[in-house]
DNA sequence: ACGTATCATCGTAATATTGCAATGTATAAA
DNA sequence: TTTATACATTGCAATATTACGATGATACGT
């Protein structure tokens, strides 16, 4: 179908769910990554980057927006794409906390 | 298209994608923090606890075996579905190293 | 005002994902 | 041996995603 069932799902599951899955491209990791990279943030250098064509990125962007991971800020007739320290530092402890779940080493198997 | 470019990626960036990817759905979200909560691990008590039908929740199961991060052992006429703790830490390790990129906080915007 | 550059959005084609019923396979119990 | 139980796999329908060309919108330079 397609479609996904959140509505069995818990707020934190369909949460942690959604930011895995826009950072689950790796067009968004590379977008990620350049972004981090340079001094300064960048625009459309991404298209050149990554040899996507402008509206691909333009829509990938769209995603990691969604999660509020980076920001944008217009600067003249281009567009300013940054990382939101505080948003990635969230992100970053939502999954830090999902993997420090305790671990019963020797459960089974 | 629906078909990802992978060719135009590094393979640490594939990589990561993926498994973020597989990570991203709320039921495989829900398996893996069943999976934790056992004491011993489990079956398709699963699809009591999720109420997803017993075919979704195999899928659901080959997809997350498929980044390593769990593993099934039969028991009897049963499966024993268990964390690979090695491949959690990996998993764990790369994420943890994704977001402990170099940031200068005041770099823009 | 006009043209150009930089993006965002829309529409669309190709492919992927999600979910399930039906069916297959193997083990255990009777 | 037969039956039931616990899964995996197959085949489908519905929806989502990915990618791009075309088209908007906005800001800058002239």
């Amino acid at each position: 179908m397609g479609l996904t069932k959140t509505e069995i799902f818990t707020e934190a599951q369909n949460k942690l769910a959604h930011i895995a899955k826009v950072l689950g491209h790796p067009a968004r990791i590379a977008i990620l990554e350049q972004i981090l990279q340079r001094e300064g943030c960048i625009c459309n250098d991404l298209v050149f980057e990554t040899g996507l064509a402008q509206a691909t990125i333009s829509q990938h962007l769209k995603e990691l927006k969604s999660i509020g991971i980076i920001r944008g800020s217009v600067s003249g007739k281009r567009m300013c794409y940054c990382i939101d320290q505080e948003k990635w530092e969230t992100v970053q402890e939502l999954l830090s906390n999902f993997f420090k779940n305790p671990q019963n080493s020797a459960n089974c198997c």
